[in-house]
DNA sequence: CAACAAACGCAACAGTGTTGCATTAATTGT
DNA sequence: ACAATTAATGCAACACTGTTGCGTTTGTTG
């Protein structure tokens, strides 16, 4: 994968640190946190350029928001590629209670729920809860 | 509905505010946040009083989580009586993009997912995304 | 290499939620 | 009815996540 073609086909520049935070989402099995960004790749950087790296990705259609254990903005690499601001995943999540990752999970089908006592519904959301690979069951 | 029987069989003190509080989510048909109560019932007490009102309402099992579109912390009720720090809910989620309200949805089935991939599976949600009944779908 | 615009760093701010501690008020027992 | 006990409250201060403004740096384009 050549990140750099990534970031230009995006329309992105080639800085160091986007560089930096696109590799570390190429090598995550799961998803990230601003936080958890500036940990792993950026601990230099400065918390409003991860922050504004990350909108950018995210309009771009490189990653997108996955649900948060603990409520917050957290970030997986979009699998294929999403046209810029607008995202469609049809995938389930697992939030991990051990390690409070969150995975995507791909082969777990959705529901599809069409309407219930006059609400239209336009998208389900399905997330697990449980136990990573990682985190054996106690 | 005696509320304040609710309160006494539930080891919490009857306070103007505590009887307000709960009134204020058996009115509501939805949900409530912290700055919702704080505006609705209690506009005099402090942002603390209500913050702790919540936990202790939650943990009592008179309340829980429901998801909310701007990841705060939203409660509902709950509709049949949860056992202290033990809910035991298994109903779906509804979100509105109109107003932002969270509702829940108690005649959707929830999918059953029992293991993928390694994940040990403990809990399923379902969350809904659209209009509510009262923002119609423009 | 100059011009332009994206990306960055810094400071300051806003919103949500938490903790410690002293004070108030509801309950319990006598 | 009253004192003792303890839950509940109010205030101050803090922590954390995320945002905005603005001047500076740096990557890209011609």
């Amino acid at each position: 994968m050549d990140l750099e073609l990534v970031l230009k086909e995006n329309g992105l520049r080639k800085t160091v640190f986007r560089k930096l935070l696109l590799a570390a989402f190429y090598e995550s099995n799961s998803s990230l946190t601003a936080d958890e960004v500036k940990c792993k790749v950026g601990e230099s950087a400065d918390r409003v350029t991860v922050y504004r790296a990350l909108d950018a990705f995210e309009k771009k259609g490189l990653i997108h928001r996955v649900p948060d254990k603990n409520n917050l903005t957290r970030y997986a690499l979009c699998q294929s590629k999403c046209s810029t601001d607008a995202h469609s995943h049809n995938h389930a999540h697992f939030i991990c209670n051990g390690c409070d990752e969150t995975y995507c999970i791909e082969d777990v089908e959705i529901p599809v729920i069409r309407n219930t006592k006059g609400f239209v519904i336009k998208k389900s959301k399905l997330t697990l809860e449980g136990n990573c690979p990682s985190c054996a069951d106690s």
